[in-house]
DNA sequence: TGAATACATGAAACAAACTCATTGAAGAGT
DNA sequence: ACTCTTCAATGAGTTTGTTTCATGTATTCA
């Protein structure tokens, strides 16, 4: 026979007030109840907790060692319940999201501001580590879902598709290339170029997708982080195709911004989550606000180079050249 | 409906295993058992813990942030159950006794001796408060029971009477009056008296019972403490009447120790408790080695002085005259 | 495709806990 | 001193919740 919670429950009560009836007021159950739950207890415990006086309930001694331990328990244990059902409710807790840098630098400040407003006591972290880095978070469960680029991740991961983010050009707005509404890859050749340095996302998409048909520009500049690249190109030392997602956070009066065809070159933006595991209540909101922010940031106005007409309808879901 | 101890259990020995049977087995219940207990879980927290695939089952984001709670949970009930039956089986924990200082100091080492060997976990705390205080110890429930002297304390307070201890004679062994086997209270006048300063429990005593009748020795020399007293008498500047247990740790070659006779004056040594209140195990204990060891002390072998004629039999329960 | 394995579920059996009614004990009031 | 009241314990019967057995469904492995 064991001691269960609401044993405890029954002893702390009846210990507090110092009478059965009152207790078994307190708790919503009859005194005969209460009575033969604390015998049992006291069974459990092996000695008596309680002095019955047909006046006045006391503590024994060994009542009166019990009764911190009791209260601690059932403290415990409330507030592992509600904890968790706060976590459920979306009242507190904490919800791990991995993402790409760009992403996370784009996309995610607004989503989460309003994931913010939504749920004002939940904590979100945002595990924005580089490359591979991101779905690792995810396949370890150091974060619930994580927003990747497909291309780089192995087919088998079932990565939901959410956008595609073409590669548009970058160029000082007094650049010949800026005269164009739209530039095609090979227009690009003779001009300084500045890419990413291999290894990094980009330039391993832009790669694939261009060194076999000879269209992959010659470079004069390479640069580790978007951040410089950008300001080396306002600064006028080159242009550069970069996705049109991740420049958004550098644009400025003086960048230019040109769709870039023939082909027309995308990243894949993707929800990815570990298989087999479902997401809390937390993630789930998350994901969807994440999602539709995503597909916001995929429709042209929202990026605001609506005055350059769009490289062939919304860019969002396009299928795979 | 809510959440039960075993469900915890069961919750972490599914997530611990990953399986189902194993951990139906684990816990000796049916897989079928198991399954219900979950899904009622589930349902109090309000969302799945487990991600049940037929060939592996693992833990929900939700589970995962619940796991810890739960375990914390169930180790608190285990320690708090543990702790309190250790108490009851006298394997842990602490009983604390309150002790007049004289019987603190004599008695008491011997008893907590034989009670330290036989119940080596247990801890024992001694409140050798003087004066009122000791009795306060045991009302407050600061102690479980106290060895009390019975004449200082208010006759509702039914201490239970262990021993009588008689005043005796302390003298240096050349003193004149250690040449009598037995001493009567009136020989003591002309002999320079030391005396226990007003307000102590013996010389509350002394007065109560010799003062209507003229014998109350006049004093020379008045201390508070029964060390400097007998420092005082081997140091041959006088004469005093001590309880025969309270003169126990001071006795030497040089002092010699007479009963003191017409009337034989005694201290009422007893146990209280607290009215009401059920002793732990660990005290009952305690307080049966005590009592045998007072009744030991009652006995005049004991206490090193049968070379001296007793006053009228064994002291222990002798009826007040 | 078939065998094996694992979790879920329906129905019945079982056990635990509860309620109602009553008892006995101990103060409180007159 | 007697009654009245209050309180906890207990017996009997009922309700509730849990377990088991048998079976269903889904997935994996050969």
């Amino acid at each position: 026979m064991r001691a269960s919670f609401e044993d405890l429950r029954a002893f702390v009560h009846v210990a507090e007030q110092g009478s059965f009836v009152q207790a078994a007021d307190g708790l919503s159950i009859t005194q005969s109840a209460l009575s033969r739950r604390l015998r049992k207890l006291e069974e459990v415990v092996g000695a008596r907790l309680l002095d019955r006086t047909s006046r006045r309930v006391g503590l024994t001694a060994v009542g009166e060692a019990f009764l911190p331990s009791a209260r601690r328990v059932i403290r415990h244990m409330g507030r592992a319940m509600t904890d968790i059902q706060d976590f459920v409710n979306l009242r507190s807790g904490t919800v791990s999201i991995a993402s790409t840098r760009t992403v996370a630098s784009t996309v995610l400040p607004g989503a989460i501001a309003r994931y913010n407003a939504e749920h004002p006591g939940m904590k979100v972290r945002v595990l924005d580590g580089i490359g591979p880095g991101t779905s690792r978070f995810v396949l370890d469960g150091e974060a619930e879902f994580g927003v990747v680029l497909a291309d780089n991740e192995p087919a088998e991961l079932e990565v939901v598709p959410v956008l595609e983010d073409p590669y548009v050009l970058a160029c000082r707005e007094d650049h010949p290339l800026a005269d164009s509404a739209v530039v095609t890859w090979s227009a690009l050749s003779g001009h300084r170029f500045v890419r990413m340095a291999p290894g990094t996302g980009n330039e391993r998409v832009l790669r694939r997708e261009l060194e076999a048909r000879g269209l992959l520009p010659d470079w004069a500049l390479e640069v580790q982080h978007l951040s410089s690249l950008m300001a080396f190109i306002e600064r006028g030392l080159g242009v550069s195709a970069v996705p049109r997602i991740a420049v958004e956070p550098f644009r400025s009066a003086r960048i230019a911004i040109r769709p870039l065809v023939e082909p027309v070159v995308c990243r894949h933006i993707g929800i990815l989550e570990a298989p087999g595991r479902s997401l809390s209540p937390a993630a789930l909101a998350l994901r969807r606000i994440v999602y539709e922010a995503l597909e916001q940031f995929g429709r042209a106005d929202a990026v605001g180079v609506s005055d350059v007409p769009p490289a062939g309808g919304p860019l969002t879901r396009r299928p795979n050249p």
